[in-house]
DNA sequence: GTCGCTATTTATCGATTGAAAAATAAACCG
DNA sequence: CGGTTTATTTTTCAATCGATAAATAGCGAC
């Protein structure tokens, strides 16, 4: 039996009436993925195929042409997310030395924000770190290495010092206002509990209050 | 048929041989409840009932017996870790004014973080923030009214104004402050990703921060 | 037009899920 | 010991899960 599938009402009527599109592979898979980085980001992980494919507008089978597993496709989006959206530029940003290191730090920290303060970043992040992927550790060690490392070697240069290498103590307290700016972006976009809907506001106090207290914490690292 | 319960090699092998210990209901509940917070904290609120059940010790549906469904156990889990562990008395350390505002802050926050700073409370608060659930936006209005706001005020009167009510900026900067000392919580916990295993540094560092800091967030909020 | 390729749907499988109902037995009381 | 209570297990169900295989149809080539 051959079926109309332009039929206006479907034997099912919760069904999505589906006209089949015909689309290129390459555009039909980056639709794909850019929709489950939404849908996972918004459901979490755990959430099912059918429903990706359903807000898709295609059946579930179809995924498993693009994507050999969900598993799969949960490393290509996490791929997307961390590696693609990491720029390079972030770092010209903290040693541009014809600016002063304050600029520098706030105009990177405005920058890598503008990047990772999104909701479809932000829980990714958070349900990954969370099953404890190694995506996740690594992106931490990037900050460390391209972020902090190089912030904390600009702040010694700055204060005149010749010997530029971080103590522990230096690196962590890099990591502490580091982690208070992107608490800020949790609370504003995760939790919904910010106060006050200021991003130069927040940076400029947390780089302001770094500067101001990284030379007690270098005294005391040496003491 | 009558089997026999004490029989040291069951059918099925997988099974974990089933003695019967019958508990006191309440005794019971108890068991299940602790094992819970454990048991969704380290897999997260999707794992089974199943398995849960299978790590107790007891079949699946005796769980139905003690919580009328999987949500309400989540529930009554959220309620032991958000609610039965807060600290009336926190409030209290921040008030005292018979020690500086300093020594203040920093008990407090070594108080607080002796609480948070446990695998289980951290999971399980990152878990239920990205699920929505309402009690965490609870939560961090709890923080702000009991926690941020003092803070905030102390702090107002140490530096000897009259008017103690606190600006929006004061309230963020604060966020900031508690965001960057409970974001190393996450990193050391959850990440794994600390350099430096020294919680009162971390919490050192941060107040002095905050209070080279907040007057200058004060003077720009007000003009 | 019609033929061939392949994007897409249909149908289906075995495993797992939360949950209910019924059967069983441990503990207490007399 | 016999009887009652209820904690616990057994059995079972309907939904849903990831995934596979087969059927179908859109579309470009000729």
């Amino acid at each position: 039996m051959v079926r109309d599938l332009n039929e206006i009402s479907p034997k099912e009527p919760g069904q999505p009436l589906q006209r089949r599109k015909r689309m290129a592979s390459e555009e039909r898979k980056e639709e794909f993925l850019t929709k489950a980085i939404e849908f996972f980001a918004k459901e979490g992980f755990e959430s099912s195929t059918r429903e990706l494919a359903r807000q898709l507008g295609v059946t579930q089978p179809l995924l498993y042409r693009y994507f050999p597993s969900k598993s799969d496709l949960i490393s290509q989006v996490y791929d997307r997310v961390y590696v693609q959206r990491w720029r390079d530029e972030w770092a010209d940003l903290i040693t541009d030395r014809s600016r002063p290191i304050r600029d520098r730090l706030v105009a990177f920290y405005l920058a890598y924000t503008d990047v990772v303060f999104k909701d479809e970043w932000m829980r990714i992040f958070l349900f990954s770190g969370l099953k404890g992927v190694d995506i996740n550790r690594r992106y931490m060690k990037l900050v460390r290495a391209r972020i902090l490392t190089p912030i904390v070697r600009e702040v010694r240069r700055d204060a005149g010092l010749s010997d530029l290498e971080p103590t522990d103590e230096e690196i962590e307290f890099a990591w502490i206002t580091h982690g208070g700016i992107f608490y800020y972006g949790v609370r504003t976009l995760i939790y919904e509990a910010s106060v006050l809907n200021n991003r130069n506001f927040v940076i400029e106090s947390s780089i302001d209050a770094f500067l101001k207290q990284i030379d007690q914490v270098r005294t005391k690292a040496s003491s």
